[in-house]
DNA sequence: ATGGAACCTACTCT
DNA sequence: AAGAGTAGGTTCC
């Protein structure tokens, strides 16, 4: 059955929202890319998007018993797209703001991430989801990572809809994961040890008697609470330790000032910008962390969580990779396949340099019928 | 108190 | 072709 997909304008500059890069770069592990159309599951739709030229372009689709009250469905994707992507921040202008400090600081390495890299933004994402994908991201890579919260979904989430002859799945409630059965069911998908965290940090959201000050609306309320605050109330949960909660913090609840200081943000402080630690990256502690993390704060200012997302997707090689990337017709090489600078770290007998060669990103691995 | 292992898995690289 | 290395860390001792 083929239907006539309704598709809504929205005017938004790629300058604003660059989909392929802000969908890949690390802050979310849902979103399909089928023919050039992302897909995403909320609630109890799917969302589609398409990057235009000049706009972006939106559909949606309700499950099959849920197809009338179009207008009242319209208003409610438009208002979760402009909520997600925080479309009312410009980005922009906050672009100019941190070339200047990029400009100023930063170690000259070829042409600035903010030139480079134009429409990088943090979204803004549901709390719960982005606990649950964070505690899944520790000692673990993006493609992992995505192919795990699918699993998730896919096991213990409300079936929505298909596309593209493809199932969606909502994003499983702490109920649905607070089950016995949960832990050993997630180590056979292959989460590892992250299996009994999911499964107790779900527990301790359902869990009134021994934690009844952990609770949904409590995690949604930290959204209007302090950075220290919201920091604290994370660490509870298992398999959340600093840099999780901070990538919590920024990605979901409103903290833009807040940098999640990982191994390669660190790398980025020693080797871009001019700072020095104390001690080596082995010797990672809670000290240095804040160190590292409050360095960025500093130089980048109230969005330096965004401004460090960007130096951040700068840094990766390839943003996409392959990552849930479909493709129904015949395989062609993506026409947003980019041309990037990749940085190769040479060392000689004791000093890096750093040297740009171009890289031209070739077909995608995964890109097979 | 603090640094270093151990922890799961699926890659990639050699 | 096996084996080490690693991927946006956290927990435990």
């Amino acid at each position: 059955m083929t239907v006539d997909r309704v598709w809504r304008s929205l005017p938004v500059k790629s300058s604003e929202v660059s989909l392929a890069k802000v969908l890949r770069c690390g802050q979310t592990f849902r979103w399909k890319n089928i023919d050039h159309v992302w897909s995403f599951s909320v609630d109890d739709r799917i969302i589609l998007l398409k990057q235009e030229d000049d706009d972006l372009q939106f559909s949606w689709i309700m499950p099959e018993d849920k197809m009338e009250n179009t207008n009242r469905q319209e208003k409610e994707t438009l208002d979760f797209i402009n909520d997600y992507f925080s479309l009312s921040t410009s980005l922009e202008s906050l672009y100019s703001d941190w070339l200047k400090v990029d400009e100023k600081y930063r170690k000259k390495i070829g042409s600035s991430p903010f030139i480079k890299f134009p429409g990088i933004r943090i979204l803004r994402q549901d709390p719960w989801e982005t606990t649950v994908s964070f505690i899944c991201s520790s000692n673990n890579n993006v493609k992992r990572i995505s192919k795990m919260v699918d699993s998730i979904c896919t096991n213990f989430g409300t079936y929505i809809n298909d596309f593209e002859g493809i199932p969606f799945y909502s994003f499983p409630k702490p109920k649905d994961l607070a089950k016995p059965e949960t832990e050993g069911l997630l180590r056979d998908l292959g989460f590892g040890y992250r299996a009994k965290y999911i499964y107790k940090t779900a527990c301790k959201f359902v869990d009134n008697e021994e934690f009844p000050e952990i609770t949904i609306e409590q995690l949604n309320a930290m959204r209007s609470k302090s950075y220290d605050e919201a920091h604290q109330f994370l660490l509870q949960l298992d398999g959340v330790g600093p840099k999780v909660a901070d990538c919590i913090c920024l990605m979901a609840l409103d903290k833009h000032d807040i940098v999640p200081v990982d191994t390669h943000v660190y790398q980025i402080a020693m080797r871009d910008f001019k700072f020095k630690g104390k001690k080596d990256l082995k010797t990672m502690n809670q000290q240095v962390y804040h160190e590292i993390r409050l360095f960025f704060k500093e130089l980048f200012g109230d969005y330096s969580g965004w401004a460090q997302s960007v130096l951040f997707a700068s840094d990766l090689s390839d943003l996409n990779n392959g990552v849930n990337q479909i493709s129904t017709k015949e395989v062609k090489v993506e026409n947003d396949s980019i041309e990037i600078k990749k940085r190769k770290v040479i060392t000689t007998a004791d000093e890096k340099i750093t040297k740009e060669t171009k890289t031209v990103i070739k077909k995608r691995r995964n890109l097979q019928v």
